[in-house]
DNA sequence: AAGTGGTCTAGACCACAAC
DNA sequence: TTGTGGTCTAGACCACTTA
């Protein structure tokens, strides 16, 4: 873990440990500096870190302070430097609607950018959150960047499976509406049948710039965002 | 401008004249940092903001490529640091269907930590991007912020008005779900009743911490996010 | 082993806010 | 005017990739 990192973490818990309020002083920066051990550069890329996550905002010229948001329920749509969801694998139970290798459909083949004669993986996966259905997520990969995956890893992290055999992971395009679900979708959710929800489309890259993974997912959760 | 933000415009502009391709290297740091007459830091930034802006992307050990997303259609939901629509504020045109001064809706004053009792602006705008409808936009801001506003404020950007008045904005919070419009809100929108739109919510700060904005808005845009 | 990105430091200097 | 956050630099050292 990164030093400003581990800065960060510390802060964030001394924040929540104390339940600060909403607009609460900090020390100033040169007393964090000496109260972390740290430079001044890297006591503000905590800060930054802190910032994006809003836990804290800064004002030029008159301190650092708590930043609390109004709404707890709503689920982050990016955890800071993690993926969709970053935080909430554990707690995320799949279940496994389908699990075959298969010639790329032209729209997946195109959003995979590769041929139509290239095999994938299809992976169809209802996320339950608590006990509830939360998502429906349908998931590509290419065979010949991941290898032969087991059957069993559809139940659990696919990254983290993929990680472990030593793929690099880099970035992710991530495109989203609002679309009616389907008949299906919606059974799948326990939803009534024409319910609005949130549809989500990730193109994921390697490292090294090629894409591995396409996905489809559904939701009707509420999200939250920040912006400074 | 900042030197960091200089030096990433001037490397995106390259980009983009060159047309370079997605995966193309660039020079290493040490060239980058020559070439720009900046110190390593800075040139991180600047490499920072562009890779978080979609631009390029960092590979440790091997180099910095060219990143290129493609989709180009989509809205981007966050643009930079800007606020929602950043850049877009130029080409967005506003039609104005209510601007009144009233006491607070109950629902509206817990959003903005308001009493009932205080006064609120109610403006509820539909925002035209190329003579289409885009945004359908209510939004409520408190009297005692941000003071008398003339109602010709509301067809151009409410808050390039209250920084020239001397207010400091802050951050934001932002939630979002999907839902079906209502059948005023498809008519406004022209779209037929029933349909399904993102519906953003937004709570703005000034920079000392108190809210002094809150809106709904409801569109059927596309969108597009990035994540490291 | 050589090359490339990434983190951290110490200190100079700047910009804004509060008094 | 003083205090506070914010930017930039130069250089040490670390981590990863490639060959």
């Amino acid at each position: 873990m990164l030093k400003h990192q581990a800065i960060a973490a510390k802060l964030k818990n001394y924040i929540e440990e104390h339940d600060l309020p909403h607009g609460a002083k900090l020390p100033n920066l040169t007393t964090l500096m000496e109260l972390y051990g740290t430079s001044k550069n890297t006591m503000m890329q905590a800060l930054k870190n802190l910032e994006n996550s809003h836990v804290v905002y800064q004002v030029q010229g008159s301190g650092i302070f708590v930043r609390r948001r109004q709404r707890e329920a709503y689920t982050p749509l990016f955890q800071n430097t993690a993926g969709f969801f970053g935080n909430f694998h554990e707690h995320i139970k799949h279940q496994v609607l389908a699990f075959e290798k298969i010639l790329a459909p032209p729209d997946v083949a195109q959003n995979l950018k590769v041929t139509s004669k290239d095999s994938v993986y299809r992976i169809l996966r209802l996320q339950i959150l608590d006990g509830a259905p939360f998502c429906l997520e349908e998931s590509f990969y290419v065979v010949a960047l991941v290898g032969e995956l087991p059957k069993s890893v559809a139940s659990t992290s696919i990254f983290s499976y993929l990680r472990q055999q030593g793929l690099k992971i880099g970035f992710s395009d991530k495109y989203f509406d609002s679309v009616l679900l389907d008949e299906k979708q919606a059974k799948a959710l326990e939803l009534p049948p024409n319910s609005p929800a949130l549809r989500l489309e990730d193109i994921y890259y390697l490292n090294d710039g090629q894409i591995f993974d396409y996905s489809r997912t559904y939701c009707q959760a509420k999200f939250f965002a920040q912006s400074n």
